[in-house]
DNA sequence: GGGTTCAACCTAGGGATGTTAGGAAGCGCC
DNA sequence: GGCGCTTCCTAACATCCCTAGGTTGAACCC
């Protein structure tokens, strides 16, 4: 019988794939096998089980998605880099679920510590703030405030936390312009 | 044998509790079972499987909420009333994060609208902006607006989200400032 | 008190999953 | 062709959810 050619990357990225469409919480070693078409203990030479996939799942999410907010600022400042940062944002929460749910996983402090992307995204935040008049610690309180927004905005509507009957992308837009109106009277707030 | 004595009520409050101690999503019916010496298959006399346990676990945390958000808003209106809510919230994140965990389980409409505690709680987000001055659709941007701060707010810090070494504390404080603020300004944005 | 009935709890077992241990076989390299 | 590393396999076990069917405690009725 041939062999799959499996690798742990091509594993890894196979599990983001599966995590999107079937959510990251169903994400299991069967499931994973069978679309390699290959026995579920067969993964374990290329990964040490479920929660060592789990956290690699989640460094790639964190990867991937400090590329893509990058790339939103990048070239932008203010309000502009706001936007697009808030876009970018729920562009990935929206567009993948599996891989979003990953960045909330756990990840242990050497494997952040050891993934470029983990500092990146709250460097990329910093990067926002530099077309206000920040410094710390007020930069700190700002950062954790946008990412409160973001986060809870998108987890709320990707777990069905909003009910009423009003447009999502007018609330969201509202949300951001608060943001940026938060951000410009920091000082006097 | 002496009969444990079990009720759906007690079998839930105890699974609650259970949440608290090793999390919502590590809650299973062998571990309930093991606190009431009793074998798992017995719980199925009490509640048709695990998912229906899920359910009503989410329904009475969401009802307690509701009751501790009620009493944190009552007789206060502005920003007392904002402050007296953000503390509320992010007691109940932190000090029950089992129960907190579970408010997010995807409950049937059915069940939520049976449950008075799911719609007390857009109720009090609503008389929280009576002291501010907020007209559809605007009070639902709003409330959404508070809902995602407060809940990406909590969920970060449950989940190890902040990293940076400065007082979650003052970040709290300056986020619910920002909000009132915010509503304060809200047609000016 | 004795019988009836209901419901709480039990044992037994099947299916799914994660995990480990040890064996067979493909594939590269000499 | 032969050696060896690595991949993949089978076998087996533990834990979990869940179903089916049996046993027994406890209340109620006469």
């Amino acid at each position: 019988m041939p062999r799959a050619g499996i690798t742990p990357d091509a594993l890894v990225a196979a599990a983001a794939d599966l995590a999107d469409e079937i959510g990251f919480e169903n994400l299991t070693l069967a499931a994973l096998a069978k679309r390699f078409g290959v026995r579920d203990a067969s993964l374990y030479t290329h990964v040490r089980g479920l929660a060592d996939l789990q956290e690699r799942v989640a460094l790639l999410a964190l990867t991937e998605w400090a590329e893509s907010l990058g790339a939103a600022v990048e070239g932008r400042s203010g309000r502009d880099a706001l936007v697009a940062f808030a876009d970018a944002y729920r562009a990935m929460a929206t567009g993948h679920p599996g891989r979003y749910a990953a960045t909330r996983f756990p990840v242990s402090p050497e494997a952040a510590a050891a993934t470029p992307g983990v500092a990146r995204i709250i460097e990329v935040c910093y990067a926002l703030l530099r077309g206000y008049d920040l410094d710390e610690p007020a930069a700190t309180d700002a950062v954790r405030l946008l990412r409160s927004t973001f986060h809870g905005f998108s987890d709320l509507e990707a777990t069905g936390g909003f009910t009423a009957d009003h447009s999502l992308e007018t609330s969201w837009r509202r949300a951001v312009d608060a943001l940026h109106h938060t951000l410009t009277d920091w000082s006097r707030i």
